[in-house]
RNA sequence: GGCGGCGUACCCAAGUGGCCAAGGGAGAGGUCUGCAAAACCUCCAUUCAGCGGUUCGAAUCCGCUCGCCGCCUCCA
């Protein structure tokens, strides 16, 4: 078996992956807040979850994943102000928080599946809402208390930072004290928390909040943090192999998260922290909410570029740098996509069923020890670009078998666009026409046959012509 | 103010102490072709922001300078 190395945020170095239990890998990563459409900068955190998620498998493990939805609004602000984001669009809208978030939950759903991005394996196929695990998030607000690591102040329940402190490591993920963290004390709000550290597991007495829920504390709504707590541990049990995300969420997000879930089980709360880095804009702008205007997957498709070759970009670059974003650059990949695809479609039937050739064994596992590599993606690209290109110089097209298992990682569903090919059945006119100009073709009628292949581009078909006669594809 | 990251050819981007600095896109030339298309071949950074230093040897380590960016408030 192949070593699998990852960069681990916990030692900020790469490590041997080694799961707790063999052959087995609990994996949760940062989900999207439903209240606003999903950039392309969050299709590439979603995309490196699913790459990673392949490469495990491709390793042999079976892959248990999870993955949140936040429906709930936290506040605009982590400390005690601020507007719950999910209702501020919803007064925006004119409508209410809970149609908010199913509107867009459905436009990521369905950016999920045109990236070809698989969905969690835990529950099978489905997202977790926050809103449907209340209950499990005020369970571990109660261990929290029962610990002794929150208290109860009138504006809600607060995760008691210094007491944590004290008897742990807060600040290990990010590697920062909390001095350094507040170290501009921008944050003077006057509250009942004992320390500004603290931060709310459950929010009480905020009347206006649209979204509520009885808890032992009174009526509210949970924190930001907890859900990923909560539903993570009464998926996955409460020490996790891997949880992923942003970069940006390393120094609040998941520094609460280990803090709440560490004082609640006493156990480690995960083993491996593994945080992706941003897509940047033309400027080296993050592409952020915030900066208002930024780029979604329906932008490439007006500008005629497949949600595949966005995949195929985003390999381009490893997920621990940034990835400078163009139109341009975007369309590289396309063109290398159409490449691969074009080889896809040359492989016949017989060929894609019977054993590759000896010398395509050492290309695959190329492939294998980039992607085993801390997901060195841009490399592994390079060798499946020099395999076709192998392929091509020895008129040997038996490598299917080894791309079918490279696919499994790409995930551009290259043996589907093959089989399509292969069976590919012309609509009647189209096959007469490609008749005629064969036929014209033969008799060296040359001015017939280029009217021909414009008629056929014109109609949406790529012309080629082979030793075999004219070969026809259809565009897109 | 505190913490952290980055600067590799026209563009995207690997490589982090040692054969000639991956790969792709764009560009130039060529093979093939009736012409195309597809594919293949060749060319395309004596050099890794700049300046010093360590070393037998550095894009890779150290220092300084310049430039860019992120986090410290919700953000993938």
């Amino acid at each position: 078996m192949r070593p699998f190395f990852i960069y681990n945020t916990l030692s900020r170095k790469v490590e041997e992956f080694i799961p707790l239990k063999p052959g087995v890998v609990t994996y949760y990563s940062c989900g999207p807040t439903v209240y606003l459409p999903q950039h392309l900068g969050n299709m590439r955190s979603y995309l490196f979850t699913d790459t990673l998620k392949r490469t495990l498998r491709l390793n042999g493990y079976e892959v248990r994943h999870v993955m949140n939805i936040t429906d709930v609004g936290h506040m605009t602000s982590d400390q005690d102000g601020g507007e719950d984001k999910i209702e501020k669009t919803a007064r925006a809208e004119g409508r209410s928080p809970k149609e908010v978030a199913d509107y867009y939950t459905g436009l990521f759903i369905r950016n999920i599946e045109l990236l070809r991005i698989e969905k969690p394996t835990v529950p099978p196929g489905q997202f977790c809402r926050a809103t449907e695990h209340v209950p499990d998030m005020i369970a571990l607000i109660g261990r929290i208390l029962d610990r002794g690591y929150a208290y109860v102040a009138p504006s809600g329940v607060y995760f008691d930072v210094e007491k944590w402190r004290g008897a742990n490591r807060m600040g290990r993920l990010s590697r920062q004290s909390l001095e350094e963290q507040f170290s501009e004390q921008r944050l003077e709000h006057a509250s009942d928390k004992r320390s500004k550290h603290d931060f709310a597991l459950w929010v009480l007495n905020q009347p206006h909040h649209l979204m509520q829920w009885d808890s032992p504390w009174g009526r509210g709504y949970p924190g930001w943090h907890i859900e990923c707590s909560a539903m993570s541990m009464k998926y996955l049990g409460e020490t996790l192999d891997i949880h992923s995300g942003g970069l940006d969420h390393v120094p609040i997000h998941h520094e609460n998260e280990i803090a709440q879930s560490e004082s609640a089980t006493g156990k480690p709360f995960v083993r491996y922290f593994v945080h992706n880095a941003f897509l940047v804009g033309m400027e080296g702008v993050k592409i952020s909410k915030s900066a208002g205007r930024f780029p979604v997957l329906a932008d490439l498709a007006a500008a005629g570029i497949d949600p595949m070759a966005f995949r195929l970009f985003c390999f381009g670059a490893k997920y621990r740098s940034e990835l400078a974003f163009s139109l341009d650059a975007v369309r590289a990949a396309q063109t290398n996509l159409d490449y691969i695809r074009e080889f896809a479609r040359g492989v016949p039937e017989s060929i894609a069923h019977s054993p590759d050739s000896d010398w395509v064994e050492s290309w695959f596992d190329r492939f294998h020890e980039a992607v085993n590599n801390d997901l060195n993606t841009p490399q592994a690209l390079a060798v499946v670009l020099d395999l076709i290109g192998e392929a091509y110089r020895r008129g040997d097209k038996r490598i299917w078998n080894a791309m079918r298992r490279i696919d499994t990682v790409l995930g551009l569903d290259l043996e589907s666009v093959r089989q399509q090919a292969a069976s590919a059945i012309l609509p009647p006119e189209i096959e007469s026409l490609r008749a005629q100009r064969d036929e014209a073709r033969k008799r060296k009628d040359f001015a017939r046959s280029d009217a021909l292949r414009s008629e056929l581009q014109s109609r949406g078909y790529e012309v080629r012509d082979t030793p075999q006669g004219t070969l026809l594809h259809r565009r897109g």
